[in-house]
DNA sequence: TCGAGAATTGTTTTT
DNA sequence: CAATTCTCGA
C-alpha cells in the first residue's frame, strides 16, 4: 500500500461535511480512505469519537477498521461506533424494542430456525409443499422485508393465488416470531426502521449521536438498509458512503445498485469522488479484470489503472475432469510455494460444493488449508443445542429453542407429549415453555425444573463457561455424546469446549466495556454469536491455503489466486444463462470481476471438460468470461483435443499425458476407502515447478513396514517410501481411511 | 418412542 | 451423489 494518499483519496478525506459518495474501484485503498477520514475528523476537526458511526458489511471488516483507526488515532478511538448493519440494529433494539412490543431479551433466528418455523406454519395452514416450497416462501418473504413491505401490504399487493398463499404464511410467520419474541436477520433492519419511524424521540437521539456516518461496501445495501441510514443522516447530512457498482454481488439478497444513483437524489448536493488507481494488482491482472467487466452495460463508466508492473500473464489451464483440476491446482501451489507461506494462496470457486475435491487433495498431500464458508461453527448441531438451552433460559418465549432441546438429550419426551403441551399452550395462548410449567407430565416437570434452576444460576451471576459446563453434566448431554462414541463425539466435545472459551472471552470483554447501550450478558452473548459469519474468524496470519467461494473473497486480497471451475453452466451458472433477465448474467460477471481483482501477483484460472454435478457427469466448455479476456493477457494451457459430443464413446483419452485407469468409472470413484482416486501417479502437470528442498528432511525416522500415526488419519502402516526431488513421498495404509500418498514434510508422521 | 432403511429432493451466492 | 426427510416395525 502506498505511503501517502493520492489526490483523489486526499480529497475524500478532507471533505468532512455534507454528503459524499466515493466510487472506489477494487484495490483503490478505500479502507485507507475511510480510516484516514475518521482520524481526520477526530484529530483535525475536533469531532468527538462517539459521534462517529462506521458501518461495514462483515464483523471482520469492522474489526479490521477498528484496528486501523486505533493505530492512527490511538486513545479514545474505541468510542467510535464501528459495526455491521445487523449488530448496529441489535444494539439499538436491545435498548428500545419494548416500544414495538418485544422485550429486550429477544432471540435472533438464523436460516435454520426460520425454516423450522416455516415448516410448522405450513403444517398448521395445511399447505401442500408441492404447491409452494418453504424455501421459496422464505425467499419471497425475505425480499419483501428488504423492501420494507410488511405482511399487510404484501397481502394487498398479492397478484395471484400463490402470492395470497405466501401472504398468509408471511402474516402467520410474523405473528409467531412476535409470539416467540424473536427476530430474523431481516427483521433486525426492518424493526429498527419501524422504531425510528414511529418514535421521533428515539430517532432524534441517534441522529444526534451519529453526527458523522460512514458506510462501507455501499453497493451491497438493500432498500431497508438504505432507508435506515437515510433516516439517521437526514438531520446533519454528514454521510459518506463508499462503494463500487462493479462489485455489487448480493442482488439475490436485495442489494440494489440503484442505491448508488438514489444517493445523489436523497442527499442533494452530494459530492462524488472516483478512485480509479489500483494499488493491488499487476497490469495483466487488472487488464483482464477491465476487459471482463467492460461487457456489462449497467455500470458507471470507469477504468482502473495501476502503477505496478505488467507481471506474469493470467494463466489459463484446462483439465479433463474436476479431479485433475483439483489435483493440479493443489500441486501447483505446493510447487510454487517455496517459502512455505501458504497464506498467500487462495483457491476460489462459485459454489461451496466444489470445495470437497480441493479439500481432499489438500488432506492427501498434507498441505494446510482452511475452508471458509459452508457450515458455520455456530450452526453445528451440538452448538445449536447448547445455544437453544441458553435461549430457553434467557427468553422463555422462544418456543423454537425450547422445543429443540426438550428431548435433547433423550428424556423420553416424544412427539406425542410435545404435541399435547403445544395444544395446551395454544388453547391458553401462552408460550410453550409456560405450558411445560403447567404440564402434569413428570418428565416434562423434570425438564422445567432444570431450566428454572439455571435461570436462578444466571441471576446469581454464574459465569457463562461454568454455566455451559454444568449444563453439560446436569442434563446428561455430555454423557449421551460420549456413549455415541468415538471420533464423532470427540470433535463435538471439542466444539463445545471451543464455545466455552468463546463465552469466557466474551464475558471478559463484556465486563471491561462500560457502554451504556449494553443489556444483559446472556442476551448480548447470544446475539453476538448469532451475527457471526464464517469469514469473520478467517485469520490470514496462519500459513494455510484459503478455500472459499468467490462471494466469500470479497474485500480480501491474496498474492496468488486460483479461480477454479471456469465453465459455462457453473460460472456463469446455468440459472443465469437461462434467465431472460440479462442482469443476472451481469451479476455473474461482477462476481468474476471481484474474483480477478483479489489477485495481487498471479492469477490462475482453471476449468475442466467434465465434472460431476448432482451425481451426474456434465461436460462443459470454458466460461464466456475467459473468452472475454484478450489473448495478450493470457497464457493458455489447453488440452490438445477438444471434447465434442460425437466422441463421447470413443477412446478420448489416448492423447493425454497420463493413464486413465480402467476401473475408474464415474460411479466407483466415490466408493469409500482405498486409493481409488486416479491420476495421482501421472506425470506432474507442466506447472509443477522444479522442486527445491526447503522442507525436505535428510532422512526419515521410519521405514517401510513401520506403524506411524497421522493427525487426521490415525495409525497406519508404511507401504512404500519414494525419495522425490523435493521431499520423500510416503505411501501409508491407514485402514479405514485407505491408502494415502503423503509428502513427509507436511504429513508429520510419527513412528509408534 | 425411536431407530434403521427408504424415499425424496436439490444447487448459486450469505449478513 | 449426499443430505435431509419420511415411514414403518419393534
Amino acid at each position: 500500500m502506498q505511503q501517502t494518499l493520492n489526490n483523489m483519496q486526499q480529497e475524500a478525506v478532507l471533505h468532512n461535511e455534507g454528503p459524499l459518495l466515493i466510487l472506489a474501484g477494487a484495490g483503490s485503498g478505500k479502507t485507507r480512505v475511510l480510516t484516514n477520514r475518521v482520524a481526520y475528523l477526530i484529530k483535525e476537526c475536533g469531532v468527538a469519537p462517539w459521534k462517529i458511526l462506521a458501518i461495514t458489511f462483515t464483523n471482520k471488516a469492522a474489526d479490521e477498521m477498528r484496528e486501523r483507526v486505533d493505530r492512527i488515532v490511538g486513545e479514545n478511538s474505541q468510542d467510535v461506533w464501528v459495526a455491521t448493519f445487523h449488530s448496529t440494529c441489535v444494539r439499538i433494539l436491545r435498548r428500545y424494542i419494548d416500544r414495538l412490543g418485544y422485550t429486550s431479551d429477544f432471540s435472533i433466528y438464523d436460516a435454520d430456525d426460520q425454516k423450522t418455523l416455516l415448516k410448522n406454519i405450513f403444517k398448521s395452514l395445511e399447505i401442500d409443499t408441492h404447491m409452494l416450497k418453504e424455501k421459496n416462501a422464505m425467499r419471497v418473504i425475505s425480499s419483501a422485508k428488504d423492501e420494507l413491505i410488511g405482511p399487510e401490504e404484501f397481502s394487498k399487493q398479492a397478484a395471484d393465488y400463490r402470492d395470497e398463499l405466501i401472504a398468509k404464511v408471511y402474516m402467520e410467520y410474523q405473528r409467531q416470531m412476535k409470539k416467540n419474541n424473536a427476530l430474523d436477520f431481516d427483521d433486525l433492519i426492518v424493526k429498527t426502521v419501524q422504531l425510528f419511524d414511529e418514535n421521533e424521540d428515539v430517532l432524534e437521539r441517534y441522529q444526534e449521536k451519529f453526527r458523522y456516518i460512514m458506510v462501507d461496501e455501499y453497493q451491497d445495501t438493500n432498500n431497508a438498509q438504505f432507508r435506515l441510514i437515510e433516516l439517521l443522516a437526514r438531520r446533519y447530512h454528514n454521510i459518506c458512503v463508499v462503494g463500487d457498482d462493479d462489485q455489487s454481488i448480493y442482488k439475490f439478497r436485495g442489494a440494489n445498485i440503484e442505491n448508488i444513483l438514489s444517493f445523489e437524489k436523497a442527499f442533494a448536493g452530494a459530492k462524488v469522488i472516483k478512485l480509479e488507481q489500483n494499488y493491488r494488482s499487476t497490469g495483466n491482472i487488472l487488464e483482464a479484470a477491465n476487459s471482463v467487466i467492460m461487457h456489462n452495460r449497467g455500470r458507471k463508466e470507469k477504468r482502473l489503472w495501476t502503477g505496478r508492473e505488467d507481471g506474469h500473464k493470467v494463466r489459463l489451464y484446462q483439465y479433463d475432469n474436476a479431479y485433475d483440476e483439483a489435483d493440479a491446482v493443489i500441486h501447483d501451489i505446493y510447487g510454487l510455494c517455496q517459502d512455505g507461506n501458504y497464506a498467500d494462496y487462495a483457491v476460489l470457486y462459485r459454489t461451496n460444493a466444489q470445495s470437497r475435491l480441493l479439500e481432499e487433495r489438500c488432506v492427501r498431500l498434507g498441505i494446510p488449508y482452511l475452508i471458509v464458508g459452508g457450515v458455520n461453527f455456530y450452526q453445528r448441531k451440538e452448538i445449536k443445542d447448547i445455544l437453544a438451552y441458553l435461549k430457553t433460559i434467557n427468553n422463555g418465549l422462544d418456543d423454537l429453542a425450547c422445543k429443540r432441546i426438550i428431548n435433547v438429550p433423550k428424556r423420553g419426551i416424544g412427539a406425542a407429549s410435545v404435541g399435547k403441551t403445544e395444544a395446551s399452550a395454544m388453547a391458553e395462548s401462552i408460550s410453550f415453555y409456560d405450558a411445560c410449567k403447567k404440564s402434569g407430565n413428570a418428565k416434562i416437570k423434570d425438564f422445567v425444573e432444570v431450566i428454572e434452576e439455571y435461570k436462578a444460576k444466571v441471576r446469581e451471576g454464574m459465569k457463562l463457561a461454568d454455566l455451559i459446563d454444568s449444563l453439560l453434566e446436569d442434563t446428561g448431554y455430555r454423557e449421551e455424546l460420549e456413549q455415541e462414541g468415538e471420533v464423532e463425539a470427540e470433535t463435538r466435545i471439542e466444539n463445545i469446549e471451543e464455545l466455552k472459551s468463546k463465552a469466557a472471552e466474551f464475558e471478559n470483554k463484556y465486563s471491561l466495556n462500560d457502554d451504556t447501550e449494553q443489556g444483559n450478558l446472556l442476551s448480548e452473548f447470544l446475539s453476538d454469536v448469532a451475527l457471526v459469519a464464517d469469514v469473520d474468524s478467517f485469520d490470514e496470519s496462519v500459513s494455510r491455503i484459503t478455500l472459499m467461494t468467490l462471494h466469500g473473497a470479497k474485500g480480501l486480497e491474496f498474492r496468488y489466486v486460483y479461480m477454479t471451475g471456469m465453465e459455462e453452466g457453473l460460472f456463469p451458472s446455468s440459472m443465469s444463462i437461462n434467465s431472460d433477465d440479462r442482469s443476472e448474467l451481469e451479476e455473474e460477471r461482477r462476481i468474476c470481476y471481484v474474483g480477478i481483482t483479489r489477485a495481487k501477483d498471479l492469477l490462475t484460472m482453471t476449468f475442466a471438460r467434465s465434472r460431476t454435478v448432482n451425481g451426474e457427469t456434465t461436460w462443459s466448455k470454458a466460461s464466456r468470461f475467459v473468452d472475454e479476456i484478450p489473448d495478450e493477457y493470457l497464457e493458455k494451457h489447453l488440452l490438445e483435443k477438444n471434447y465434442n459430443a460425437s466422441s463421447l464413446y470413443e477412446d478420448d483419452y489416448g492423447d493425454l499425458d497420463y493413464e486413465r485407469g480402467k476401473s475408474q468409472s464415474e460411479t466407483d470413484r466415490y466408493s469409500k476407502g482405498g486409493n481409488q482416486f486416479g491420476g495421482f501417479n501421472r506425470k506432474a502437470p507442466s506447472t509443477y515447478q522444479k522442486a527445491s528442498s526447503v522442507a525436505k528432511a535428510d532422512h526419515l525416522d521410519y521405514g517401510v513396514g513401520d506403524t506411524v500415526i497421522h493427525t487426521k488419519f490415525g495409525t497406519g502402516t508404511v507401504i512404500a517410501i519414494e525419495e522425490g526431488e523435493r521431499d520423500f513421498e510416503v505411501t501409508v495404509d491407514f485402514g479405514d481411511f485407505g491408502t494415502r500418498h503423503l509428502f513427509a514434510a507436511f504429513a508429520k508422521l510419527q513412528k509408534i
